[in-house]
DNA sequence: TTTTTATATGCAATTAGTTGAATATAAAAA
DNA sequence: TTTTTATATTCAACTAATTGCATATAAAAA
């Protein structure tokens, strides 16, 4: 149930509507937990109902009318007791490495432009991540703590991006390999 | 709905039982697909519904029957046209990340506690799979293709981890340095 | 001026995934 | 000898996620 700690993660550095909380997981938060506007506000009320959260009703002129939620102090308890929690390593689910799998099933110069194909959307997510790098500092000069473990979560998919890339290289390098001992 | 074609992934090399492929998403298929025993036989009979597979029944002595399924002409067309599709990047959907973005809630130490708890549980699956690979090629001497394209899967889980241990070693030293800079 | 984009929230239906239990047999281990 | 492990399948309840739709307003773009 960790949409709920995501939810709260997101808007203790400041309280949010359920609007807000949609956009933020199209980037940010989103890149490591996603969740649709559905999602997000169900949970809503599910977290308002169990106090871990309040909501202030905010009329707006021309626009619809906004809820803002805060987390409590008890969600902020609840939220401090999860972070201490061990986490498992997440389970990997993943739709390419299962054709990689069987791509024996279909001619070799396929699966040599799926890679490719893949690569290329690394390498673009890739961008993406560097982009929010270089931005980074400048924009957090004030340095506070909380843009540091920001940070270190961008390194994380600056890493990964890389990594896949990597992978990219080798596996075609591996398939040319066996390609002219054996084709 | 990929839960479908990693059964008729599992499937196609050989015919199996519910049972079987269980116990195979423990491993292999299951480093990057998991479901349980009971998602399988659900799924196994909407496919047998729909005539992807078709299902043997084997009497056996001392042990419950059992029945073995095999990908009928139209489950591999299916499936190959599946492998054909572009697969997008899979989203990473990550409980330990969501905390280390909201590390700055509890004292640093527990977050390098964490992260060092975190490395050696990817140091572990890393080694693992490093087993794997060490009897890859002596037991698969035959060289067939299917083995080749399992490789592939299984070196880009030892990437994997291998990078997840080199973030946790760089998150480790860039704490390090902020600590010593603003402690 | 009509359409699109942005703001803002919600319901309903379906599909997918998790949790817990039940049934049955036999070999192996404690 | 009792318990555990392995084989083999299935039902039921629940939770989570996805898909599609619906409503409302206003600014901006075509």
């Amino acid at each position: 149930m960790s949409l709920a700690h995501a939810i709260l993660v997101s808007l203790i550095s400041e309280p949010k509507s359920g609007y807000d909380l949609a956009k933020l997981f199209d980037g940010s938060v989103g890149f490591f937990w996603q969740a649709t506007h559905q999602q997000i506000y169900r949970e809503l009320t599910k977290l308002e109902q169990q106090c871990w959260i309040t909501a202030e009703a905010i009329a707006q002129e021309g626009r619809p009318d906004k809820k803002i939620f805060s987390v409590t102090d008890l969600g902020l308890s609840h939220l401090k007791t999860w972070l201490r929690q061990t986490s498992t390593i997440a389970p990997i689910k993943d739709e390419f490495l299962l054709k990689i799998y069987a791509g024996y099933l279909i001619p070799e110069a396929e699966i040599v432009n799926k890679i490719r194909e893949h690569c290329q959307l690394h390498q673009q997510q890739l961008e993406i991540y560097q982009a929010i790098e270089r931005n980074f500092f400048s924009s957090s000069q004030d340095g506070q703590r909380e843009y540091r473990f920001a940070y270190l979560t961008l390194r994380r998919g600056i890493n990964f991006e890389q990594d896949w890339i990597d992978w990219c290289n080798e596996a075609l390098a591996l398939l040319e390999t066996w390609h002219e001992v054996e084709p």
